[in-house]
DNA sequence: CCCTCTCTCCAAAGCGCTTTGGGTTACGCG
DNA sequence: CGCGTAACCCAAAGCGCTTTGGAGAGAGGG
């Protein structure tokens, strides 16, 4: 069933048929009823490939999930960022096209999306330092939305964590319980957000008078192996650090792993702090429950975060001219069960 | 620039352009040439929408993500599947189309997407054992791929492991290590999948009269809590398992952190054997090494699960009239350390 | 030399919707 | 009674591509 045959039945043009059903004003109330209801009784529903190229928007965002690392590997924080960012586009109506690409190959897909309209916008996830995909984007004049920042955050919207203070702060509350090796299992430092909390990490230590340690700190993908053998290698040392400061729940994992293993007591003998996307299936457990939750740790959610994302995301498309919108975001830190003084 | 501006500045018909750049014989080879350069010297792209009303093929495949339980978790073996089969998609230029969606409205998902024509098939995830969607998806049309089964899966296309062999051997080992107390900490059971594997759990004890104990059995959504606290309370029983085969390498991990706070050995006081669907972060590390895997576990690559439905659905929308696929996979059992004889 | 193919290319007709630019009717008002 | 104005509705023109049904020009065959 097509707008030319239900209005055909109707006895009505196609103009009317389609203002009625999409609430213009020009049609009589009576009128509009009855279409809806013959439309209802067909089962009718314009077709959206017609209707995409005849109002020229494509109704759809672009997300693009690169595959990292050799292992091209997927990175389930993406999963929750874009079930929120679903979220919004599922209520607004609009489709979330997601391409996959090797790590090095996503100007490409954006470039391809920008230029055969295929998208009203895009979502660009986990900037680099200096990241090219931006100064892509404004070229080809499409509307996007940064989760993260670049080393020059001026021109464009982006949202992101306070990832200098939250990992200052952290660094802070582990100094404060007496540790003084602290080692610092980072995402990839070729990331914005990875540099960040690095500088935080060390403008504390620096504050007061700790020095780093480089055998103490890695840069690595956030795999849960990567936490085991980091830390692994770091306890069989013949100076183990006493602290565990971790960019993700799930390397923070493999240190826990690393530190059972070894017959020693995670938040007695070793300390961990990590920060907690607030994944799905990876809750930092007992959040609310008395005895506070696994891990001390850096919390904002992911998901959160990737509806405002999306919310920022349509309202710019809903208005190009609109300036660019900034959101910084704090993060709480939450006490858990997963640190304790340094042990003497 | 669109096709009528580029076939203008060549002096050539936009059926020639068209012709030319689609790679029909009718043109001449050396326009042909000319053609493409021109188009790639202007950027030419076509717009997708437009070539999808013409063409009446809207190159996307439709997934929907369902977010499930109270708190719309999403399931990060739906990441992997996803990569594997978008992998498949981008190399065949087709779009990916993600809807999420609560628990209860994912018919309704496939609903629209099938008839406003927005996608040219769907990929249906882990059915349920009586599947509303599969028989919505037969009467409305659409080409459509099931990973996983229902009961009765004769009429339709689906990829699925063998299950039950899976976790029948995989009982069978525990079984032959001495093991008699022996949980099983399965995923959902209204979700096929999971009723095979308590099947093939439960045909082993039979097979050796070894009773199942309802104490010991749980079905749940498969997060790293649900592990932790589950066998944390069988584990404080007064009759403890000895054995736990656990339906994901996620709430596996939450058993392991049950075992290490009781101050006991994974694979010496407590054995685990966790099915593996080889996720991106979450690597059962290990499996090639000299020492084995951290987990004794059934594996199968989810990833590879998602290229292959992937595959499927493709050639089922080239040819609509194509009978059911139907692909039973075997899982490999890979013996790790977290499992050993059953203490005395 | 004419006829028939084969090669190339083109004009125009969709695809199914939205939207522009009227047209008609009915009604209120002077 | 005539005219202006809402209120409703319609025909037709796109949107940018693909595809159908030729048409013109050479080439080959008798």
């Amino acid at each position: 069933m097509n707008l030319k045959q239900l209005s055909a039945s109707l006895g009505l043009s196609q103009t009317t048929v389609s203002r009625a059903l999409n609430g213009y004003p020009e049609v009589r109330e009576e009128t509009r009823l009855r279409v809806q209801a013959a439309a209802h009784a067909a089962n009718y529903s314009p077709n959206t490939r017609a209707r995409r190229l005849a109002t020229g928007r494509a109704m759809a965002i672009g997300h693009v999930m690169p595959l990292t690392g050799r292992e091209e590997l997927v990175n389930p924080i993406f999963a929750d960022f874009i079930a929120g960012a679903g979220e919004v586009y599922a209520r607004e109506g609009y489709d979330l096209l997601l391409r996959m690409v090797p790590a090095d190959g996503s100007e490409a897909a954006y470039r391809q999306m920008a230029s055969n309209a295929s998208v009203d916008g895009v979502m660009v996830q986990a900037p680099t330092l200096d990241d090219g995909r931006i100064a892509l984007l404004q070229e080809l004049g499409v509307p996007f939305m940064v989760h993260g920042r670049t080393a020059h955050p001026e021109r464009y919207s982006w949202m992101d964590l306070a990832n200098i203070r939250a990992f200052r702060r952290a660094t802070d509350l582990l100094l404060d319980l007496g540790h003084r090796r602290i080692a610092l299992l980072n995402g990839q430092e070729t990331l914005d957000f990875a540099r960040r909390r690095r500088t935080g990490f060390e403008e504390a230590l620096a504050a007061r008078g700790v020095a780093a340690n480089p055998f103490w700190m890695r840069s690595e993908v956030m795999t849960e192996q990567y936490g085991y053998r980091a830390a692994g290698e770091m306890l069989d040392s013949s100076t183990p650090p006493t602290a565990f400061l971790v960019s993700s729940i799930i390397p923070a994992i493999g240190v826990r792993r690393a530190v059972g293993e070894r017959g020693l007591r995670t938040g007695r003998d070793v300390s961990i702090i990590c920060h907690d996307d607030v994944l799905s299936y990876m809750d930092n457990e007992g959040v609310t429950a008395p005895e506070g939750p696994a891990f001390t740790a850096t919390r904002s959610s992911i998901r959160a975060a990737g509806r405002r994302c999306a919310e920022i995301l349509l309202t710019l498309i809903d208005n190009p001219s609109h300036p660019p919108i900034q959101d910084l975001w704090e993060t709480d830190l939450l006490l858990g069960r997963s640190t304790g003084p340094a042990p003497l």
